[in-house]
DNA sequence: CTGAAAGCGCTAACAC
DNA sequence: GTGTTAGCGCTTTCAG
């Protein structure tokens, strides 16, 4: 059986009280008993039950992580992150994965949301209204996703699309067609509008050929669409789709990137390892997860703002910069139709 | 605020006892009292307090998972299916990553230990010396190691090797290299040993080229050697090394599976998106994540036998087969030295 | 600065 | 079948 304040108490000569002050309020207590004390919780090995704790204080020292996939390498990135940066403030992380399964996503946060203080939510799929409603249950913070009034880290969708086409611009490619992803999905709409203002400030084409599953399957299906297009650049929603486009335009014998440039988004381990090597654009995984956080933490430390919505502009969201990987999948453009 | 057990009973007008009871052994409550109860909880929204609960009954309805490496694939397939098959018996999971230092691991587990009713541990780096005292504190389920009594999730290596080492003899090949993990893995330990078994039984020849890095880094770092060996076929630790190496060899001019045939485990995702799509022994990580909680779980309603190591023979583990996945990295041996 | 007492929300004996 | 009582391990008034 595992020690009890009141051992320590016991073994050290004073009150339950005492040791529990002696723990969590250091200065309240004198050095002398303090050292007394020390001495007893390292002899029994006490650590406080947290649950007790918990009991009393309404804080249990536990948040919630939520993605759609965990086999899905950029939310393993992000969970990594949040892990990480969790235990490092003694905080325990529980994990759920929704299965992709946006009817499932709001009953499984409403009853992790009971056991924790708060819960981080990565790419959420349900709508505005779900997550102001998850919002009233609990401390929420958004990954990858902004919805009116929460708090959340974000990438800034529109300045990597920025980077991608002037890149592809600098090679002289005029005419660049796009991958979306799923139509729901915040970062598809926030990389089409930033698209849209690259390719008009830069004066050439886009050609979106609609809206994919965010797979290796996705880039399959979307390949003979681009290739359609006749742009001689394309723009995958992620890697992943990236990856499958350029499988297929391979079986297809048309190459990469000497017809066509690739590009993806996220620089997730693979994109190093496909043939050839995708060129990229880095969204910084781990520190999304970090920074969440130490935004929900320091949301608790805050109850009032957090409640009132009121939380200091500064710490409301944060834009991480994503950052152009040029590998071998782009190249300068040559004479096709449209270039 | 969230309701109380008591709210629950005043609006039932039953005693907080009989609500508990109606939760939790329906069978010991009137029907009708039941139906009150029932309708009160359903009306106040009432979820029991875990943490309470917790601490009268001893048992949290939370169990720890500690992998390596999260963005690990294999890992985060061990990690879905845990976390999927947890949630079925309302259980939820706390996950940490120990980021692939066997120092952090065993403070990692202890500090976790004292919050859940059991863990979970994915391929842990500790000495058996180690993982026996983590077994004092908690009960413990292992994936993809073995150590004495503990009861874990295996894979059946020998046979995955074998199957491996089938494939490529009918294939003609008649000298096999081999690429190891780290030492210290227990896996790799194992496949060794299968593949031992499998060319001495087939009349092949075994060609180690010494242990790497579990990653694509590793495989990189191993083809030159691969290929000094003469062999005709390789096979290496896990789908990451297989890839590195088709790499290297892709670079080196030397066809895959012209010149050489290669075959990795895991299916990973990654494994059917490489060029040439890669040959597998595909090892079920979601279905080793899911097992392992069950066997969690039974330990845990039968603590008895968990204490006393003497859990039935059946529960105690599971060899997980192997299944060989052929793709195109692998095809007829042709006409080079040692052939 | 320290101790006694109360109680967080719940379950488990024990009575009725 | 149901209510009463006690107490899990801890923190927090409130006295002193």
């Amino acid at each position: 059986m595992a020690a009890t304040i009141r051992d320590v108490a016991r073994l050290a000569g004073v009150s339950a009280s005492t040791v529990s002050r002696a723990l969590s309020l250091p200065e309240m207590v004198n050095a002398a008993t303090r050292a007394r004390v020390a001495a007893a919780v390292e002899q029994l090995g006490y650590e406080p039950n947290r649950a007790a704790r918990g009991l009393i204080t309404g804080r249990t020292g536990t948040i919630g992580l939520v993605v759609p996939d965990l086999a899905n390498p950029f939310f393993a990135g992000v969970a990594k992150g949040v892990q990480a940066r969790a235990r490092r403030h003694d905080v325990a992380v529980f994990v759920a994965d929704t299965d992709e399964d946006p009817a499932a996503e709001s009953g499984l946060v409403r009853a992790l949301a009971k056991q924790v203080d708060g819960v981080v939510l990565c790419s959420p799929r349900g709508t505005d209204d779900e997550l102001a409603a998850i919002a009233q249950d609990t401390t929420v913070v958004l990954v990858n996703r902004a919805a009116a009034g929460l708090p959340g880290i974000n990438y800034d969708n529109e300045d990597g699309m920025r980077q991608a086409v002037a890149h592809l611009v600098a090679l002289g490619h005029r005419r660049i067609a796009w991958v979306g992803g799923p139509a729901s999905s915040w970062s598809t709409q926030h990389r089409g509008v930033g698209l849209r203002n690259a390719v008009q400030a830069l004066h050439v084409e886009l050609a979106p050929v609609g809206n994919f599953a965010p797979t290796y399957e996705g880039g399959m299906a979307a390949a003979d669409q681009v290739v359609a297009t006749g742009a001689t650049a394309v723009i995958a929603y992620n890697d992943l789709v990236a990856i499958g486009l350029l499988a297929r335009l391979h079986s297809r014998g048309i190459s990469v990137p000497g017809d066509l440039s690739v590009v993806g988004v996220d620089d997730i381990a693979m994109s190093r390892m496909a043939r050839p090597a995708l060129t990229t654009v880095r969204m910084p995984k781990q520190e999304a997860g970090r920074l969440a956080v130490e935004l929900l933490l320091s949301l608790l430390d805050d109850p009032d703002a957090a409640a009132a919505g009121t939380v200091p502009a500064a710490a409301t969201y944060e834009d991480l910069h994503g950052e152009l990987i040029v590998r071998d999948s782009t190249g300068p453009a040559l004479g096709r139709p449209g270039a």
